[in-house]
DNA sequence: TTGTATGCGTTATCAG
DNA sequence: CTGATAACGCATACAA
């Protein structure tokens, strides 16, 4: 059964395909009596449209690449998956592109996806050495300021007020000598945020920061040895922000083969708000980014700067949330 | 700056068209000496192929269509992860249509992707009413039994093993009266069959059945409320295999507020081995299922069939495997 | 309001 | 081994 093109419509409605082609698409001028015979024609014969003829007519092909670090971290995997909602509403189809943390994979990645002929790209985190010059695709980046905004839209939870109101809850919560847990080379616009709002809290609460004692790196396994509890150990920390909650659960659950209780000696607080943070014990207290707004914000701005229609340069910031549990508070 | 295609191509190097495209998809015949020119004017061009033409004129759109019941869940995302990953690395993207369990969310994705153009459609678990007699497009199921197997290959775990194997071991380790946990009103292939492995081994270690007891249904929400914690108290249930794992959490985290210990008053042992059954207290049993076999298989099958190179109608069986810890044994 | 004609970039057929 | 050319299905400039 051959698929029925417009030149078939044309056929048995009587009109040119040009005319039927203006009132699929609705544009160009036409009488209602035409339009109804089309619209019959088309109901009749089952007609679908060639996206690919209309893609190549229009030079767009309606799909949108994703380039991210790590699908299997809970905050993408959501974030992948909302906007890609988001995109198949529109008409448009998804291309997934996980980078492994690889620049080389991200460069390949890229070309791959300017071969496919996607429309548009997003950009999400990563590492921040690579520029994107050279993408002649109009692109937007979530997490990653790019280094030259001019042609870009940035979007980002507010990582430094996250890092501040984590590590102040601990304070607040009678942390006297609260320490960061980040991955070693792991460079990021959103970690590198997180570390300076960690920071200024310290120094809002007049306590001590010494890099060599209340920075706990994890190599990029994330593992978390007997080392790092040593580290703990020896120097009294009492409180830890991790900067994502994954490193969380692995603390957590080191931490009970220890002398260590949580909270009563140590408090801890992660990022991202993982579903899974209330089924743990304790249940694990984090930052919570409104992953919603932010894939609304990146379709929303993606679509509008493939229509021009939307001022370059922007940087949109989504404020976060605390979310406290019994890794800081006992009772909540 | 236009974009080069092979009409540019010819006129760089004296060839024709029919040259260039054939030094491109290697077939036909031409000579060393044409090739390398040809070569040497794409390299130097940077010359992509417009697949939106290639397409239309192959009548292809290399991209499939998955549909899966619900994204949020483990298993399901990670199914799509996987399988997006291999689509892609053989040249194809892939479309991701979340049902929400609805069938007629379902039909009109199916709808859709026709529309779109896919090359074929991978269709995942779900409800088991619907019938695809009407899907003209090459497509598999995962974990769906369809009823006419003809043109399609069927791909599953050993389902009723591990429903047979996750029962067995609630029993080996001293359960007297295990109980089943899933969801009111939600059938399909895979669940059926985990509760057939469920029934068969109570026959076969010669325990009672009593449907009002040993099952205990959930509503759409997965609710754990007070009247299933109290119909466990009363009937004396001393072991669970929760349809999910992610029934368990919940289980688990409402068990917590009750005199139930895990696992010394009850055993619990779900199904897919979430990543963070190792995080949460007790760490959760449960039946492995191979997500890359399982992956490979499809993606193997659909392009084989894409090719026709493969016989329809087949079935494949993926192996399970039991992962014992804390939820069933103390000491792991 | 409608029709005609052209071209988008590619592959395939046929002829040389 | 290579070239000329038709065809894929659609949108649009231009003509009527």
């Amino acid at each position: 059964m051959k698929n029925v093109t417009i030149k078939d419509l044309a056929k048995i409605t009587g009109f040119s395909v040009a005319t039927i082609s203006r009132v699929i698409n609705n544009n160009g001028r036409f009488s209602e009596e035409t339009r109804g015979k089309v619209l019959d024609a088309i109901e009749k014969t089952g007609y679908q449209m060639n996206y690919s003829a209309k893609n190549l007519r229009m030079n767009k092909s309606f799909s949108i690449g994703i380039i991210v670090p790590d699908i299997s971290n809970y905050f993408f995997n959501q974030l992948v998956q909302k906007i890609e909602i988001l995109l198949f509403n529109n008409g448009y189809s998804t291309i997934i592109c996980n980078t492994d943390r690889s620049i080389e994979k991200e460069k390949s990645y890229i070309k791959t996806l300017e071969n496919k002929g996607v429309d548009g790209i997003i950009i999400v985190s990563g590492n921040q050495q690579f520029k994107f010059e050279d993408v002649k695709l109009p692109y937007i980046c979530i997490d990653r300021e790019p280094l030259n905004k001019k042609n870009t839209i940035f979007i980002s939870s507010d990582h430094f007020d996250g890092g501040y109101k984590a590590t102040s809850e601990l304070i607040k919560h009678g942390c006297k000598n609260p320490a960061i847990a980040m991955v070693k080379d792991r460079e990021s616009t959103s970690s590198n945020l997180r570390f300076a709002g960690f920071l200024k809290a310290l120094k809002d609460y007049e306590l001590d920061f010494n890099p060599n004692i209340s920075i706990v790196y994890l190599d990029k396994k994330e593992e978390v040895n007997d080392n790092i509890i040593n580290h703990l150990q020896k120097n009294n920390i009492d409180g830890l922000f991790t900067i994502n909650d994954f490193i969380a659960f692995k603390f957590i659950d080191k931490l009970k083969y220890s002398h260590f209780n949580i909270p009563e000696d140590i408090k801890i607080i992660g990022f991202d708000d993982n579903y899974f943070n209330k089924f743990i014990t304790p249940k694990l207290s984090s930052i919570y980014q409104d992953l919603d707004l932010i894939s609304q914000a990146s379709v929303d701005s993606l679509l509008k700067m493939l229509d021009k229609d939307i001022v370059l340069g922007q940087s949109i910031s989504i404020p976060i949330e605390v979310h406290l549990r019994e890794s800081v508070v006992k009772k909540i």
